[in-house]
RNA sequence: GCGGAUAUGGCGGAAUUGGCAGACGCGCCAGACUUAGAAUCUGGUUCUUCGUGAGUGCAGGUUCAAGUCCUGUUAUCCGCACCA
């Protein structure tokens, strides 16, 4: 027997299956389809991570489980190339970011095929190529043509160390998520999109998926829809109206005061009227100049400045309030404006104490003096006129009625989400492909124009103006007006990164296709995608992002289906061996590479399977990779205990019918870890016997191909078995056969295990209780005991209850 | 603060519907092989005062029977965070 020698084996097989193009789509659309998804990657300058492998494995064992089914399997892998680090690597090092963008993917790519993944590499996608983001921009310009896409000036997030506009949720405890600098707020016109008009659907279509729950609710959560009314308020003296945004009209008549947002169009409007305006400018200042960590940091501090001059009236008992300004209402929800009832609001409460304005109870239940009282479910409604005496729920119908009728506001739904700021000032992305004209406006290239693409330029660097790169590119820059023919200018702003990764899942269905960006018939037959596991870092964002998207292409009538994913699971993070997050400065990095060089692939993938659960978080150890080697060293050497045989023995038929749908159940249920403990328990058994025959061995190396292809595949061979195991079908298991004629059941006395008796299946009960009566250990306990009652649930346990 | 999750041996983790807690792996202990070590193999391994004992973060409850169900509570992790 030659030694088990993974550097050779793994190599070999590899080859094997690229020649023979093992794992090809097939363009056969008559055959059951399976489309598996896993995230692409960033192609770092690190390389690959043994963060990757995970999902990745994971994915590629349901891929060779379901083409051993009988399943037409499209699971590709591609690149989201576009993105900061390559950019400011190529800065630093004055190399082309294309230059590194292609040396990182060659990188990665030899690091995945190392590892023997089944990825069809003919479908192979790079966000990079002109020939993919022809398409992200075509997508951009249905978008603009549909006034989804706008410009728009706006306070952005402002990411000093990137100098770079960031989304809100790129924006992490204050700081660029990127680089960790301070993000300021900084005016700037922007391109959007109206990722808001989907806010809807965005929540109930989730109805029609199978997620796990939680990113269900952390999809609903970051979506933030909320139930209210807008009610308009006079102000005093002027012909003015201002409209707040409230979830509790119900307490109307406790709104002693309002607050506007320092942003607010009434503090410039007013400037002639307001009394102290300097001091109103000054309070807007200096909230713009806080970062927006600096503005949670203070959460518990509230400040504020009263706008004198102005006076507000409450539409219900016209009483006169206050107006003042404060950074806890924030310009960029609702209306920018709320009315302020302290009794029953935390926030307002905080603010009222400090300032010493009145607090009046308007829901009864508690004692608003010392706390705000926000209890919906048990107050009554005091000092409320016509509300007295209802609960909040009734409250809310009446007002909203009332308001409604007497057309000083409506019922009104909103939504914490908001529209999605589509512009990078950088050169390492999607140009946008419009242009300005003095006379049209913003025109967008004509489509047989695309893709546009990006110019060389001399510097990547960005510019302390917040202008990209191209913006220095004068002859790129100015160009024609595709609708008059006059000058114009190209918009000079690239996409952020999410673009390019809203709709590669599509892309990978027909990746070459020149007239659109895939086919009908192949979007028909392999839409939606099945399954798609990813990180829990994505569960919000860039899965929001892409079905945002895919709607609006499924509005066009370009794809088939409302959701792009059937399915959506998420894997744990892997931490390094003290339990800390992975990173360089922690010194705990495990480099994939050196695992696969000291132990092979099939042990990496195997030991990143066998882990632990795999949606939670799980420590890398070094003695955990040794164990799932020595498995494989031991499957190796049943080669020595083979013995002939066309079925199983009836020593292991049983046993290897249970196995089978097992290691079936708990690949598909993505409990990898049970699944190879399974085998490994089968392993153990066929030592004990010190025999295997090759019926057996045949099934065992089956079961075992999609976590360890490699070995399998090998051993498939020496053993002679015909043709090649990933050519193999999945074995089939007999029900019936799965169980056990003669178990062993429990019997406990007074919920203690006494003893254990071996009946036949279903063997009849008072046998089972006169065996258990004569066992010794049960026996022992009974004696000078009365049965006071005896519980015996079939084929499991008896318990015997006595006094 | 809000939302989500987790808590089981020395360690990673198992345990369909409530029905033998600790599968599988690591580590450790003993033995075999070896001049010796490494590797490998065999056996053992929750604790224990060894009993008719205790035991799944903690305190109660339901049940013949609870890691699993109910009430309360603590700790840790993740996400969001002034969203009116």
């Amino acid at each position: 027997m030659k030694e088990y020698s993974p550097k050779d084996i793994e190599k070999k097989w590899q080859d094997i299956w690229e020649k023979n193009e093992a794992f090809k789509t097939s363009d056969d659309y008559t055959m059951p389809k399976y489309y598996a998804l896993v995230e692409f990657p960033y192609p770092s300058g690190q390389g690959l991570h043994v963060g990757h492998p995970r999902p990745y494995t994971a994915l590629d064992i349901i891929s060779r489980k379901r083409r051993m089914q009988g399943y037409n399997v499209l699971f590709p892998m591609g690149w989201d190339a576009f993105g900061l680090p390559t950019e400011n690597y190529a800065i630093k090092n004055k190399i082309h970011p294309r230059i590194v963008t292609e040396r990182n993917v060659e990188r990665f790519k030899n690091q995945l095929k190392a590892i023997g993944y089944s990825f069809d590499w003919s479908k192979e996608i790079n966000t990079t190529d002109p020939n993919y983001y022809k398409w992200t921009q075509w997508i951009f310009l249905q978008l603009f043509k549909k006034g989804l896409a706008y410009k728009t000036k706006m306070p952005i997030n402002w990411c000093t160390g990137c100098k770079v506009g960031l989304a809100n949720e790129e924006v992490v405890n204050g700081v660029c998520e990127r680089c960790g600098s301070p993000v300021v707020r900084k005016e700037k016109t922007q391109w959007m999109l109206k990722i808001t008009a989907y806010a809807d659907r965005l929540i109930k279509d989730l109805d029609l998926v199978d997620y796990v729950e939680k990113i269900k609710v952390s999809q609903k959560n970051w979506i933030g829809r909320s139930e209210g009314a807008e009610v308009d308020f006079k102000l005093k003296g002027l012909d003015e109206t201002l409209t707040v945004y409230t979830t509790r009209p119900d307490t109307l008549f406790g709104a002693t005061y309002m607050v506007i947002s320092p942003e607010h169009p009434l503090i410039d409007k007013y400037k002639d009227i307001i009394e102290n305006y300097s001091e109103a400018v000054a309070y807007r200042e200096e909230a713009a100049k806080k970062s927006d960590f600096e503005r949670t940091e203070l959460v518990k501090e509230k400040t504020g400045v009263e706008i004198k001059g102005i006076k507000a009236i409450n539409p219900v008992n016209g009483n006169e309030i206050p107006v003042w300004i404060s950074d806890y209402v924030l310009m960029s929800y609702g209306t920018g404006a709320i009315m302020a009832v302290p009794a029953h609001d935390e926030r307002d409460w905080d603010f009222a104490k400090k300032f010493g304005l009145p607090i009046i109870e308007v829901v009864a239940g508690g004692s608003v003096q010392e706390a705000a009282f926000t209890d919906i479910k048990t107050g009554k409604l005091v000092n409320s006129d016509f509300l007295n005496g209802l609960d909040v729920t009734a409250a809310k119908a009446e007002i909203i009625k009332f308001l409604e009728e007497k057309g000083i506001g409506h019922k009104k739904v909103n939504f914490k989400l908001r529209d999605w700021v589509f512009s990078r000032q950088r050169y390492w992305g999607e140009p946008i492909p419009i242009v300005h004209c003095d006379k049209c406006g913003y025109v967008p290239i004509p489509e047989d124009q695309l893709p546009l693409e990006l110019p060389e330029v001399e510097s990547y660097m960005p510019t302390d103006t917040g202008e990209s790169p191209l913006a220095a590119m004068t002859d790129w820059v100015n160009t024609t007006c595709p609708c008059c023919g006059g000058p114009a200018k190209r918009e000079t702003d690239t996409m952020p990164q999410w673009a390019g990764s809203s709709w590669y899942f599509l892309r990978y269905i027909d990746p070459h296709n020149n007239d659109a960006l895939a086919s009908k018939e192949a979007l028909e037959y392999w839409t939606p995608v099945d399954w798609y596991n990813g990180g829990m870092e994505h569960t919000t964002l860039h899965l929001l992002y892409s079905r945002f998207w895919h709607k609006f292409l499924y509005d066009l009538g370009i794809v088939p289906t409302a959701e792009p994913y059937k399915k959506r699971t998420s894997h744990g993070m892997i931490l390094g061996e003290n339990g800390e997050k992975m990173s360089k400065s922690r010194g705990n990095v495990v480099n994939p590479d050196d695992i696969v060089n000291e132990f092979g692939a099939d042990t990496l993938r195997t030991y990143e399977m066998f882990i632990g659960a795999f949606d939670m978080a799980a420590s890398w150890s070094q003695n955990g990779v040794k164990g799932c080697r020595r498995f494989l060293d031991r499957v190796w050497k049943l080669q020595e205990l083979l013995v002939p045989g066309d079925s199983y023995s009836k020593e292991f038929e049983t046993k290897m019918h249970q196995t089978i749908k097992k290691v079936s159940n708990d690949y598909e249920g993505l409990k990898f870890n049970t699944g190879i403990a399974a085998l490994m328990a089968l392993l153990n058994d066929f030592y004990a016997a010190k025999h295997i025959n090759r019926a057996e061995f045949k099934t065992f190396l089956i079961l075992l191909n999609p976590v360890a292809s490699h070995i399998t595949e090998e051993l498939w061979e020496i053993a002679g078995f015909d043709g090649y195991l990933y050519q193999t079908k999945w074995p089939e298991y007999d029900e019936s056969k799965t169980i056990e004629q003669s178990i062993t059941i429990a019997v406990t006395v007074n919920g203690k295990v006494r003893g254990k008796v071996t009946i036949n299946l279903d063997e009849d009960e008072e046998s089972v209780k006169a065996k258990a009566h004569e066992e010794a250990g049960v026996k022992k306990f009974l004696e000078g005991k009365n049965i006071f009652k005896e519980i015996y649930v079939k084929n499991k346990i008896l318990n015997i209850v006595v006094k």
